[in-house]
DNA sequence: TTTATAGTTGAACAGTTGTTCAACTGTTAT
DNA sequence: ATAACAGTTGAACAACTGTTCAACTATAAA
Protein backbone atom coordinates (compact mmCIF):
# COMPACT_ATOMS: atom_id res chain seq x y z
CA UNK A 1 0.00 0.00 0.00
CA UNK A 2 1.18 3.55 -0.81
CA UNK A 3 2.26 5.14 1.94
CA UNK A 4 0.97 8.62 3.30
CA UNK A 5 4.64 10.07 4.64
CA UNK A 6 8.12 10.02 2.29
CA UNK A 7 10.87 7.87 3.02
CA UNK A 8 13.36 9.42 5.53
CA UNK A 9 13.14 12.71 7.54
CA UNK A 10 15.88 13.49 9.86
CA UNK A 11 18.48 15.28 8.85
CA UNK A 12 20.69 16.88 11.25
CA UNK A 13 22.65 19.63 9.78
CA UNK A 14 26.20 19.05 8.59
CA UNK A 15 29.17 21.06 8.46
CA UNK A 16 30.17 20.31 4.41
CA UNK A 17 27.12 20.52 3.04
CA UNK A 18 25.07 23.70 4.13
CA UNK A 19 22.05 25.17 3.16
CA UNK A 20 22.03 28.38 4.80
CA UNK A 21 23.94 31.33 2.92
CA UNK A 22 20.73 32.28 0.93
CA UNK A 23 21.63 34.19 -2.84
CA UNK A 24 18.42 35.78 -3.20
CA UNK A 25 16.18 36.12 -0.80
CA UNK A 26 13.51 37.91 -2.20
CA UNK A 27 13.15 35.43 -4.75
CA UNK A 28 12.89 32.76 -2.00
CA UNK A 29 10.68 34.72 0.05
CA UNK A 30 8.46 35.08 -2.95
CA UNK A 31 8.30 31.14 -3.48
CA UNK A 32 7.44 30.58 -0.01
CA UNK A 33 4.82 33.08 -0.37
CA UNK A 34 3.11 31.37 -3.23
CA UNK A 35 3.71 27.56 -1.70
CA UNK A 36 1.01 25.18 -1.17
CA UNK A 37 0.97 24.08 2.70
CA UNK A 38 2.77 20.76 3.62
CA UNK A 39 -0.44 18.27 3.48
CA UNK A 40 -1.55 19.62 0.29
CA UNK A 41 1.83 18.78 -0.93
CA UNK A 42 1.57 15.45 0.34
CA UNK A 43 -1.84 14.88 -1.25
CA UNK A 44 -0.31 15.99 -4.46
CA UNK A 45 2.56 13.10 -4.24
CA UNK A 46 0.59 10.58 -3.24
CA UNK A 47 -2.12 11.42 -5.75
CA UNK A 48 0.56 11.07 -8.43
CA UNK A 49 2.17 7.97 -7.22
CA UNK A 50 -0.98 6.19 -7.91
CA UNK A 51 -0.57 6.84 -11.52
CA UNK A 52 3.21 5.60 -11.42
CA UNK A 53 2.77 2.24 -11.73
CA UNK A 54 1.81 0.52 -15.32
CA UNK A 55 -0.42 -2.04 -13.96
CA UNK A 56 -2.73 0.89 -12.18
CA UNK A 57 -2.26 2.65 -15.55
CA UNK A 58 -3.23 -0.08 -16.95
CA UNK A 59 -6.29 -0.66 -15.18
CA UNK A 60 -7.24 3.30 -15.36
CA UNK A 61 -7.28 2.53 -19.26
CA UNK A 62 -9.08 -0.64 -19.37
CA UNK A 63 -11.69 1.02 -17.12
CA UNK A 64 -11.86 4.73 -19.26
CA UNK A 65 -13.03 1.63 -22.23
CA UNK A 66 -15.89 0.21 -19.85
CA UNK A 67 -16.94 -0.69 -16.54
CA UNK A 68 -15.41 -4.33 -15.84
CA UNK A 69 -15.38 -7.06 -13.06
CA UNK A 70 -12.08 -7.88 -11.76
CA UNK A 71 -11.62 -11.49 -13.76
CA UNK A 72 -11.98 -9.95 -17.18
CA UNK A 73 -9.10 -7.12 -15.76
CA UNK A 74 -6.82 -9.69 -15.10
CA UNK A 75 -7.75 -11.80 -18.53
CA UNK A 76 -6.90 -8.26 -19.96
CA UNK A 77 -3.40 -7.83 -18.10
CA UNK A 78 -2.57 -11.01 -18.41
CA UNK A 79 -2.23 -11.21 -14.55
CA UNK A 80 -3.65 -13.04 -11.51
CA UNK A 81 -6.75 -11.78 -10.16
CA UNK A 82 -5.12 -11.09 -6.87
CA UNK A 83 -2.70 -8.69 -8.73
CA UNK A 84 -4.84 -7.06 -10.16
CA UNK A 85 -6.82 -6.85 -6.65
CA UNK A 86 -4.06 -5.29 -4.82
CA UNK A 87 -3.72 -2.51 -7.39
CA UNK A 88 -7.60 -1.89 -7.30
CA UNK A 89 -7.52 -1.76 -3.56
CA UNK A 90 -4.81 1.27 -4.02
CA UNK A 91 -7.31 3.28 -6.68
CA UNK A 92 -10.36 2.67 -4.53
CA UNK A 93 -8.97 4.25 -1.49
CA UNK A 94 -7.34 7.24 -3.64
CA UNK A 95 -10.80 7.68 -4.74
CA UNK A 96 -9.98 6.90 -8.62
CA UNK A 97 -12.53 3.90 -9.07
CA UNK A 98 -15.90 3.41 -8.13
CA UNK A 99 -17.13 -0.13 -7.24
CA UNK A 100 -20.97 -2.07 -8.04
CA UNK A 101 -21.19 -5.50 -7.09
CA UNK A 102 -23.72 -8.49 -8.74
CA UNK A 103 -23.73 -11.54 -7.40
CA UNK A 104 -20.09 -13.23 -7.54
CA UNK A 105 -19.18 -10.49 -10.15
CA UNK A 106 -17.78 -6.55 -8.88
CA UNK A 107 -17.59 -4.46 -11.12
CA UNK A 108 -14.91 -1.29 -11.29
CA UNK A 109 -15.22 1.85 -13.11
CA UNK A 110 -13.73 5.51 -13.44
CA UNK A 111 -15.12 7.71 -10.21
CA UNK A 112 -14.79 10.72 -11.96
CA UNK A 113 -13.20 12.46 -15.34
CA UNK A 114 -10.21 14.40 -13.57
CA UNK A 115 -8.64 10.60 -14.61
CA UNK A 116 -8.88 11.34 -17.84
CA UNK A 117 -7.81 14.45 -18.32
CA UNK A 118 -4.97 14.02 -16.16
CA UNK A 119 -3.96 10.89 -18.64
CA UNK A 120 -4.76 12.89 -22.22
CA UNK A 121 -2.85 15.73 -20.75
CA UNK A 122 0.15 13.73 -19.60
CA UNK A 123 0.16 11.72 -23.38
CA UNK A 124 0.39 15.38 -24.95
CA UNK A 125 3.73 16.62 -22.43
CA UNK A 126 5.17 12.68 -23.50
CA UNK A 127 4.08 12.81 -27.63
CA UNK A 128 6.12 15.98 -27.98
CA UNK A 129 9.12 15.41 -26.53
CA UNK B 1 18.76 -36.76 -3.87
CA UNK B 2 17.20 -35.61 -7.16
CA UNK B 3 17.29 -37.66 -9.75
CA UNK B 4 19.76 -36.77 -12.32
CA UNK B 5 17.03 -38.08 -15.29
CA UNK B 6 14.07 -35.91 -13.70
CA UNK B 7 13.87 -32.59 -15.67
CA UNK B 8 12.39 -30.06 -13.77
CA UNK B 9 8.62 -30.61 -13.48
CA UNK B 10 6.15 -28.20 -15.87
CA UNK B 11 5.06 -25.30 -14.41
CA UNK B 12 1.56 -25.21 -15.91
CA UNK B 13 -0.69 -22.74 -14.31
CA UNK B 14 -2.04 -23.13 -11.18
CA UNK B 15 -5.33 -24.17 -10.13
CA UNK B 16 -6.74 -21.29 -7.69
CA UNK B 17 -5.32 -18.26 -9.19
CA UNK B 18 -6.56 -18.57 -12.89
CA UNK B 19 -7.32 -16.24 -15.03
CA UNK B 20 -8.21 -17.91 -17.88
CA UNK B 21 -12.04 -17.85 -17.48
CA UNK B 22 -13.02 -14.80 -19.64
CA UNK B 23 -16.42 -13.61 -18.35
CA UNK B 24 -16.82 -10.94 -20.79
CA UNK B 25 -15.24 -11.72 -23.89
CA UNK B 26 -16.41 -8.59 -25.88
CA UNK B 27 -15.56 -6.40 -23.35
CA UNK B 28 -12.11 -7.81 -23.02
CA UNK B 29 -11.56 -7.14 -27.15
CA UNK B 30 -12.78 -3.63 -26.76
CA UNK B 31 -10.03 -2.61 -24.18
CA UNK B 32 -7.71 -4.69 -25.83
CA UNK B 33 -8.20 -2.57 -29.48
CA UNK B 34 -8.06 0.80 -27.63
CA UNK B 35 -4.99 0.43 -25.27
CA UNK B 36 -1.84 1.95 -26.17
CA UNK B 37 0.96 0.21 -26.67
CA UNK B 38 3.33 -1.22 -24.14
CA UNK B 39 5.80 1.38 -24.53
CA UNK B 40 3.43 4.41 -24.46
CA UNK B 41 2.22 2.67 -20.92
CA UNK B 42 5.48 2.52 -19.39
CA UNK B 43 6.41 6.42 -20.53
CA UNK B 44 3.45 7.29 -18.68
CA UNK B 45 3.98 5.61 -15.67
CA UNK B 46 7.28 6.89 -15.52
CA UNK B 47 6.46 10.37 -16.20
CA UNK B 48 3.82 10.30 -13.31
CA UNK B 49 6.25 8.98 -11.07
CA UNK B 50 8.58 11.65 -11.32
CA UNK B 51 5.16 13.83 -9.79
CA UNK B 52 4.90 11.12 -6.82
CA UNK B 53 7.66 12.57 -5.00
CA UNK B 54 6.97 14.80 -2.48
CA UNK B 55 10.72 16.67 -2.71
CA UNK B 56 10.18 17.16 -6.11
CA UNK B 57 7.07 18.24 -6.20
CA UNK B 58 8.50 21.44 -4.19
CA UNK B 59 11.06 22.24 -6.57
CA UNK B 60 8.86 22.05 -9.46
CA UNK B 61 6.56 24.53 -7.37
CA UNK B 62 9.37 26.88 -6.85
CA UNK B 63 10.61 27.13 -10.48
CA UNK B 64 6.84 27.69 -11.67
CA UNK B 65 7.05 31.03 -9.25
CA UNK B 66 10.68 31.84 -10.84
CA UNK B 67 13.83 30.87 -12.18
CA UNK B 68 16.40 29.15 -9.79
CA UNK B 69 19.42 28.33 -8.42
CA UNK B 70 20.24 25.16 -6.52
CA UNK B 71 21.58 26.91 -3.07
CA UNK B 72 18.39 28.76 -2.59
CA UNK B 73 16.15 25.42 -4.26
CA UNK B 74 18.20 23.85 -0.98
CA UNK B 75 17.17 26.98 1.25
CA UNK B 76 13.65 27.40 0.08
CA UNK B 77 13.41 23.31 1.03
CA UNK B 78 15.62 23.09 3.97
CA UNK B 79 17.82 20.78 2.58
CA UNK B 80 21.10 19.93 1.50
CA UNK B 81 22.06 20.74 -1.82
CA UNK B 82 23.20 17.08 -2.62
CA UNK B 83 19.44 16.09 -1.83
CA UNK B 84 18.52 18.38 -3.96
CA UNK B 85 21.13 18.14 -6.93
CA UNK B 86 19.79 14.38 -7.23
CA UNK B 87 16.01 14.64 -7.20
CA UNK B 88 16.97 18.00 -9.96
CA UNK B 89 18.77 15.31 -11.77
CA UNK B 90 16.15 13.08 -12.38
CA UNK B 91 13.76 16.02 -13.39
CA UNK B 92 16.48 17.08 -15.94
CA UNK B 93 16.40 13.62 -17.10
CA UNK B 94 12.95 13.52 -17.71
CA UNK B 95 12.75 16.97 -19.53
CA UNK B 96 10.77 18.60 -16.73
CA UNK B 97 13.49 21.58 -16.16
CA UNK B 98 16.03 23.25 -18.65
CA UNK B 99 19.26 24.79 -16.94
CA UNK B 100 21.75 27.99 -17.39
CA UNK B 101 24.59 28.34 -16.06
CA UNK B 102 25.93 31.68 -14.96
CA UNK B 103 29.40 31.82 -12.59
CA UNK B 104 29.54 29.37 -9.92
CA UNK B 105 25.68 29.35 -10.26
CA UNK B 106 23.29 27.08 -12.07
CA UNK B 107 19.44 28.58 -12.46
CA UNK B 108 16.81 25.91 -13.47
CA UNK B 109 13.26 26.57 -14.85
CA UNK B 110 10.38 24.94 -15.79
CA UNK B 111 10.91 23.32 -19.00
CA UNK B 112 7.58 23.98 -20.80
CA UNK B 113 3.84 24.22 -19.65
CA UNK B 114 2.07 21.10 -19.29
CA UNK B 115 3.89 21.12 -16.04
CA UNK B 116 2.06 23.68 -14.89
CA UNK B 117 -1.42 22.16 -16.52
CA UNK B 118 -1.05 18.61 -15.01
CA UNK B 119 -0.40 19.71 -11.22
CA UNK B 120 -3.87 22.13 -11.87
CA UNK B 121 -6.25 19.52 -12.64
CA UNK B 122 -4.32 17.29 -10.03
CA UNK B 123 -4.96 19.87 -7.06
CA UNK B 124 -8.87 20.17 -9.24
CA UNK B 125 -9.05 16.56 -8.46
CA UNK B 126 -7.98 17.25 -4.83
CA UNK B 127 -9.77 19.77 -3.81
CA UNK B 128 -13.11 18.63 -5.24
CA UNK B 129 -12.79 15.08 -2.87
C1' DT C 1 48.55 29.83 -5.75
C1' DT C 2 45.32 29.35 -2.22
C1' DT C 3 40.80 29.61 -0.37
C1' DA C 4 35.90 29.58 -0.54
C1' DT C 5 31.64 28.64 -2.55
C1' DA C 6 28.25 26.28 -6.02
C1' DG C 7 27.16 22.20 -7.63
C1' DT C 8 27.57 17.10 -8.96
C1' DT C 9 28.24 12.30 -8.17
C1' DG C 10 28.50 7.32 -6.49
C1' DA C 11 28.06 4.14 -2.75
C1' DA C 12 25.59 2.78 1.12
C1' DC C 13 21.62 2.35 3.91
C1' DA C 14 17.00 2.09 5.37
C1' DG C 15 12.35 2.55 4.06
C1' DT C 16 8.88 1.49 0.37
C1' DT C 17 6.56 -1.09 -3.24
C1' DG C 18 4.51 -4.77 -6.39
C1' DT C 19 3.86 -9.61 -7.04
C1' DT C 20 3.40 -14.19 -5.34
C1' DC C 21 1.50 -17.57 -2.43
C1' DA C 22 -1.81 -19.50 0.54
C1' DA C 23 -5.73 -19.01 3.03
C1' DC C 24 -9.84 -16.89 3.44
C1' DT C 25 -15.05 -14.88 2.58
C1' DG C 26 -19.20 -14.79 0.06
C1' DT C 27 -22.32 -15.98 -3.69
C1' DT C 28 -24.31 -19.36 -6.92
C1' DA C 29 -25.53 -23.79 -8.56
C1' DT C 30 -25.99 -28.79 -7.94
C1' DA D 1 -24.59 -29.80 2.27
C1' DT D 2 -21.05 -29.21 -0.92
C1' DA D 3 -18.69 -27.98 -4.83
C1' DA D 4 -17.18 -24.22 -7.81
C1' DC D 5 -16.05 -19.71 -8.77
C1' DA D 6 -15.21 -14.42 -7.90
C1' DG D 7 -12.78 -11.76 -5.20
C1' DT D 8 -10.00 -10.18 -1.04
C1' DT D 9 -6.30 -10.24 2.19
C1' DG D 10 -1.80 -10.61 4.90
C1' DA D 11 2.87 -12.18 5.00
C1' DA D 12 7.06 -12.68 2.68
C1' DC D 13 10.45 -11.37 -0.56
C1' DA D 14 13.02 -9.14 -4.04
C1' DA D 15 13.52 -4.90 -6.40
C1' DC D 16 13.42 -0.08 -6.16
C1' DT D 17 13.95 4.71 -4.17
C1' DG D 18 15.41 9.04 -1.53
C1' DT D 19 18.69 10.90 1.61
C1' DT D 20 23.18 10.96 3.61
C1' DC D 21 28.00 11.05 3.41
C1' DA D 22 32.32 11.87 1.38
C1' DA D 23 34.85 13.03 -2.39
C1' DC D 24 35.00 15.36 -6.36
C1' DT D 25 34.92 19.44 -10.31
C1' DA D 26 34.60 24.21 -11.52
C1' DT D 27 34.33 29.04 -11.04
C1' DA D 28 35.61 33.34 -8.50
C1' DA D 29 37.93 36.10 -5.28
C1' DA D 30 42.01 37.15 -2.32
Amino acid sequence: MLANNEINTVTEERDTDLYNDVLHPEIIAKTAGAMPEENKIYDLSDFFRVFGDSTRIKLLLCLDCSEMCVCDLANALGMTKSAVSHQLKILRQNALVSIRKSGKNVFYALADDHVRDIIEKALEHINER
